[in-house]
Parts: C-alpha cells; sequence; structure tokens
DNA sequence: GTCTATAACGAGATAGAC
DNA sequence: GTCTATCTCGTTATAGAC
C-alpha cells in the first residue's frame, strides 16, 4: 500500500468515527508517520481529500451491489447482503461515510453535495430494481408503492448505525434490521 | 426571553444545521450581538451548554409524548404524531439534536453519553407502550417483536432526516415514512 | 452581566531547502 | 516526496475593569 493509500484509509476511519470537522492533517500525520505539509503535497486541500474519499466510497458500494446482483439468487438474499453492508460497517464501530457527510453537509464544500445524492440515489435505484424483480416474481409481497420502501431501508440503515453508537450497543441495529424485513418473509 | 434563553435557541439551532464542532462561541455572539466572553459568563465551558441542551431537548419530548399518549386516541393517530414530530424538524431545516451529537459523539465530552442513551430510550419505551397497546386492541396485526418495531421506527425517522439533506428533498423523509406505516394500516 | 484585551493552543495551508 | 519553519486565522477560555 503506498502512501497514498495509507492516507486515505486513515482519513477515512477518523471521519467515519469523529467526523470531518473532528479531525485533522495533524491526526493523519500522526498516525501515518509523515508531516504535515506531506499530506498537502499528496492532498492540497483538505476538501480534495474528503472529496475523493466520497467518491471513491460510493465506487466501492456500486461495485459491492453489483457483485450481489450476480451472486445471490433469491431477493431476500439480496437484501440481506445489503443489510450485511451496513452491518460491517458497524462491526468496525463506524458510521457510514456518506451518513456522516450528510449531517456535517452544510459545513463542507459544495463539491460534496452531488456526491452525497448521488451516493443515496445508487442505494435507492439498486433497491428499487432488487424490489420489483422480487415482487414480479412473487417472492415479496409488498403494500404500497416499491420506492417507500427503498427509502424506508435506506434511512433505517443509517440511523440504525448513528443510534446504535448511543443506545449503547449492537442490539439496536439487529432488532432494527430484524423489523425491517419481518414483513417480508 | 432572556438573554440564557437566546443564547440556548441559537446554540441549538447552529448544532441541529452545523454540528457541534461545526459552530463557535463567535457564532453564537455574532447572532446574538454579545461578547463572546458574556457567553461565558452563562455557559463557562461548550460542553456545558451542550450538556444543557440535550438534557432540556429529551424533557421537551417527554413532554410531547405525554400529550400525544392523552389527546390522540388511535394508535395509528399516536404514531403520526410522533412521526409529525420528526417532520417539523425537517420542516425547520434541522436534523435531530440527538441524532446529530450521536453521529460526533467519539469528539464530545463523556457527560453527553449517558443523555444520549436517555433520548433514545425515553423514544423506545414509549413506542413498545403504543404499539403493544395497540396490538392489545387489535389496532395493529405486528409480525415479529415488538421491541423490533419500536428500533426500526426510531432508526427510520432519525436516518430519514439526514438522507433528505442531501438526497435534496423532503420527498425521501415523506417516502421513508409512507413505506414505514404502510404495513400498518 | 457586560465589556476589552489577551492568553494559549490548534487549525489549514505555504515557502523553500534537501 | 519529504522535511523544517512559518504564516495566518480561528478556537476555547480567562483576567480584570466597568
Amino acid at each position: 500500500m503506498d502512501m497514498k493509500e495509507k492516507i486515505l484509509a486513515i482519513a477515512q476511519r477518523l471521519i467515519q468515527t469523529r467526523g470531518v470537522n473532528g479531525f485533522s492533517y495533524a491526526d493523519i500525520a500522526r498516525e501515518v508517520g509523515v508531516s504535515k505539509p506531506s499530506l498537502h503535497h499528496h492532498f492540497p486541500t483538505k476538501a480534495d481529500l474528503v472529496a475523493r474519499l466520497m467518491a471513491h466510497y460510493t465506487e466501492q458500494l456500486e461495485t459491492y451491489l453489483a457483485s450481489v446482483s450476480e451472486h445471490q439468487n433469491t431477493t431476500i438474499d439480496k437484501l440481506k447482503a445489503y443489510t450485511a453492508l451496513y452491518r460491517h460497517t458497524l462491526d468496525s464501530e463506524r458510521i457510514c461515510l456518506g451518513g456522516m457527510l450528510s449531517a456535517e453537509a452544510l459545513t463542507l464544500d459544495a463539491q460534496i453535495l452531488p456526491l452525497l445524492r448521488r451516493f443515496f440515489d445508487v442505494q435507492r435505484q439498486w433497491l428499487i430494481k432488487v424490489l420489483t424483480e422480487g415482487t414480479s416474481r412473487g417472492e415479496l409481497q409488498l403494500v404500497g408503492a416499491i420506492d417507500q420502501h427503498a427509502c424506508t431501508l435506506i434511512a433505517a440503515l443509517q440511523g440504525a448505525l448513528v443510534v446504535s453508537r448511543s443506545a449503547g450497543s449492537v442490539e439496536f441495529f439487529d432488532h432494527t434490521v430484524d423489523g425491517l424485513l419481518s414483513h417480508w418473509y
């Protein structure tokens, strides 16, 4: 792993645990073991670094969702693989990068906003596709519009990550997911 | 409204829009029209101010939920009144104070954590009571454990506030709520 | 209770040598 | 590509006069 990737990995962890406004270049420098100016060489401004991270985060998400579509056959397995992604974030004692940046959105560089919009839109469109397929195959019987259920899934998983951090345990997250999926199978 | 309340009101709005790490005493001073040291007279440290706000926020929530229990007769009306509280937060272009502080939790004074825990516990217990009543009255037919649905409701509303800020419109929030309640009536 | 002045520190960022 | 040194600004907080 070269220096650029090392910086990105540590910065991402810091943002997902402390927020953009809760860490500094000095924190990265300490962990990576280089000086602050060296960081500026790789990422001139903090806004550059954050934008780079968010764009990459969405790309990874798209890759993951494409893989799930390919390898999971049933609708329920696809949805479980989707919730597992969030559960993995919880396991690493982080919240979602997109969720954290959304909370801080009004303090961030304007270039971040379209990236966030895209991040959530990718999930929404993927879920609509999965839920539509599941319905037409008879695997699901949904009440109401499919897009509404897509929104509910995204919102509940995002919220569950944040609340679990304060509610004190992963139990809150797991209950949330069980409550979400209990209607469908 | 005396000075202390003025400070609290403006600080609360700043935190709900920008986060604890996204505003400073200078921001409050500018809006209230006093000097920074005057703020420190009323709230010696930023941690004091944040703790005072969070405690008061939870008290207001409890008052509101007690009022809903008293004045709304059907389970569905109670749940609608609960979601309306979050919708009102969205209308004021804020996210939940508890949600914002939870996202930033690892950067905050330790005294905040029990306050956050309590904030979410109040909602969870209230929802469990409402959903249990609704089930025993035959107004709801819930699949799975009641506590799971309480967690799902809290998480989805919290997440919907944050995502709506980035998804670009209140539409995401409304779809989330419709998806949530569509199972139950 | 409010102010001016200032301390003490950390932030993001730059200059320029190696 | 990394460093030391430094700049400039904003932060929380305090001292002490009015």
